[in-house]
DNA sequence: TTGTCATATTAATATTTGTTCATATATTTG
DNA sequence: CAAATATATGAACAAATATTAATATGACAA
């Protein structure tokens, strides 16, 4: 991938609730949008989250799937991932 | 790092050009902003370079050193640089 | 001491982004 | 069918960011 798509990609993710988002569905593989909202601490309201979502989606870093009044979103761009613990882990000074 | 920390430095990375810089630091340990400008292929005009390499030493990514006419700017933040490759190996489909 | 080079600073503006609110759509249930 | 639930959509606006251009500063050389 060139700096041009990995700066889109991280500009993209680059908010606290979608880094929380992607680090749930890392773990949990699939998750409909209430209860991304509930292990979310609900500190995010609906809309908001709806549109964090879809902007993912759009992106291709999420993927998305109805199951009746459920949409179960889901990590597509898995590798995206990999970046998160090696973020948790900086040090500042 | 907490989330918030982690959303405020890829916000401030998320660029192309300053994708490009900071492999370019990661690389040669210390370039003054002539050098970097060079290597950048010329792309990158002189204020906004400056704007851009300012910017990240606010955050405390890069440092700088004066000597002379030349400011030289280095990775602080090294870690970060850690991220790179693993951006770079993503495929897209 | 003037000029030139390297870089920063400031201001102006255009563009993008984040957020909120109100409303829409689709699915299920009674 | 009407109501309830889950989620998306769109508009509006403030705030943040990117970009450019013009000018300033500081160091060195002639």
């Amino acid at each position: 991938m060139n700096n041009e798509l990995i700066a889109n990609l991280l500009k993209c993710i680059a908010h606290p609730v979608k880094l929380d988002i992607l680090a749930l569905l890392d773990r949990e593989s699939s998750l409909n949008v209430s209860e991304i909202q509930m292990m979310l601490g609900c500190d995010c309201e609906q809309s908001m989250l709806s549109h964090h979502l879809i902007k993912m989606k759009d992106k291709g870093i999420l993927a998305s799937n109805k199951q009746g009044k459920n949409i179960y979103y889901s990590l597509h761009l898995k590798d995206i991932a990999k970046i998160l613990p090696v973020l948790k882990e900086i040090e500042i000074n």
